[in-house]
This record gives C-alpha cells, sequence and structure tokens, in this order.
DNA sequence: TGTCTATAGTTGCTATAGCAACTATATGAT
DNA sequence: ATCATATAGTTGCTATAGCAACTATAGACA
C-alpha cells in the first residue's frame, strides 16, 4: 500500500506545515503554538488549574507544565497556589499576557482564513466532521 | 473564535492520536511511524541518497539522517559511501530490514481500515482532496 | 591549477509529545 | 488518629521537528 494512502501520513504532514504556518503567524509575539494555545484558554477563564488546563487541551499534563513555566519565565502568566488544595497551581494571566489578546485576534482570523481559502464552508464542516470520525476511531485504541 | 474552530489545532489533536495508534502497531517491530515511513520507502527502491529519502518523505533532512543512524543502529540499514560523490551516502536494508516488510504489511492495513472505520470511500477520497486543498494553502506561507 | 560556490551530511540547540518515576499533599478506611 | 491510596505537579528520558552553523566534497570558472 502507498505510503499517501494512510491517513496518519497525511495527516500527520498537513498538520507540521499548518503548524509551521500558524507559528509564523505568532511569532512576532514571542510565544509558540501550543503557549499560544494555552493563552486562548487563559483569556476566556483565568485561575484554572494546571490539570485543567492539560484535560481543556486534550495535552500531557507533563508538557502543559512546562509550557507554563516557560510562559511565566516570559512574564504572560503566574502561578499562586490553590487555597484550599496546596497540590494545585492556579494559574493566571499577568497585563503583558492579558494586553496581547486583541493584537492576536485578526493575525489568527487571516491565519484562518487563508488556511480555507477555496473552500467552503460546507467543505469545510465535512472535514471537520470526517476527521472527528477518524479521531475517534482511533482515539481508545 | 473558539480554539476548535482553528484548522490547525483539531488536525494536530488528530495527528497525535493517529501517531499514537500506529505507534502501537509498529512497536511490536521494534521502530517508530517515522522509522516505518523510512522502511517503506526503502521497500519499494533501496539505494537512494539520505537527501533524496529526505525529499521523497518531505522531511527535514538532518531528522532523515538521525533516523537512519538510529535504524543502522538497530539494524535495518546500513550506509555506502556514493560511489562517484563521496558527499552522499546509499541507504540499504539489511536482511532483517528486508524481513519485516511482509510481517507488517497485515497490521498496516488493518490500521488503515480501523481509522476509515464507518466512513465510505467516497468520504476519505473527499477528506484527502480538502487536506490537500488546505495543505497547499499554508505551505508556501 | 587555484579559487569560489554549491551541495550532502553532521552537530548543536530548542520546541512539543509521552511515558515512568518521584515528591508532596489530600482523602478515605479503619 | 493512622495508614493506605489517590492526586497535582515535577524531573528525567527518548522521540521527532526545524533551524543555524559547521565539515567535507563536488563542480564551475578564471
Amino acid at each position: 500500500m502507498e505510503l499517501e494512502k494512510y491517513i496518519g501520513v497525511i495527516v500527520h504532514r498537513a498538520d507540521l506545515k499548518l503548524n509551521n504556518y500558524y507559528q509564523k503567524v505568532v511569532n512576532p509575539f514571542d510565544i509558540t503554538v501550543d503557549q499560544w494555545e494555552i493563552l486562548v484558554i487563559l483569556w476566556e477563564k483565568e485561575g484554572i488549574t494546571q490539570k485543567e488546563l492539560a484535560e481543556r487541551l486534550y495535552k500531557d499534563q507533563t508538557n502543559i507544565a512546562r509550557m507554563l513555566f516557560k510562559l511565566e519565565k516570559k512574564g504572560f502568566v503566574h502561578r499562586v497556589t490553590h487555597e484550599t488544595d496546596r497540590r494545585s497551581l492556579r494559574v493566571y494571566l499577568t497585563p503583558k499576557g492579558r494586553e496581547i489578546k486583541e493584537e492576536i485576534l485578526a493575525p489568527s482570523i487571516e491565519a484562518y482564513k487563508k488556511t480555507v481559502e477555496g473552500l467552503s464552508e460546507e467543505e469545510v464542516e465535512t472535514f471537520r466532521r470526517i476527521l472527528a470520525v477518524m479521531y475517534n476511531n482511533v482515539k481508545d485504541l
């Protein structure tokens, strides 16, 4: 069977290119794409724990911790021990972290539009649906 | 805009799950998914250079070199200096590298079938087409 | 022939991914 | 109250990705 027939192979290649492009979009803000994902969640709701953040992003808690450490070092977030559970850390945005929210929105939407250029809204929805089916097919295997 | 609207985000998540699954499929053969990709190419044609391999797989030449080093250490391939261009290395399979070709085929096809379960052949084709459009949309940005 | 440039590959760096082992704290059972 | 278990987070390890800097060789041209 030809390599390019495998869904994993083509999805992986697309993922890399998409990530490359999105990285260029967020580069001016001194963050990585994955750090941007964390910020998107925090812009919506601050004070959640690292574990909650990991669950919300479907990411490894280990890596969330490391990314937050970098975001903290760069001054975008700060972490505070949970009042009633001293094992947990609540994550909050700094003024710098809140500031870029509005600045980054336009380029983000622009990036989305460029990604789906030439496709109808319906095609994009079809794509999402099929991708979700595949995701669910393999997620617990 | 909601995080899950961004194509890069959902493709990335799907990529990770797919890779996880495929990794489990090739685990018994003591290779990684990316090393498997290299082998697939070599099963088709031996003696190509690292650069050609990188181009064929759309991967970084640096990483191809490192993966080949590991494949060589594990005894799946060996590299020989090009006869007329001493900068190049030709990559060949060892008997061990050739051996697993047939063994790995059935599980690979099985993995493909599980991935596209519940989808029609037409839907999978549509998916490929739309993914290709998105890929081309961002590949040079 | 000698020099300049291009190319194949390697090394070093930083990023995320994911797993195992570990620390510290919380909670449930007795 | 004590002890066993569960949980939040961290550290260490190995994998690929991608970029810059480097070495060695090839090829073009004066």
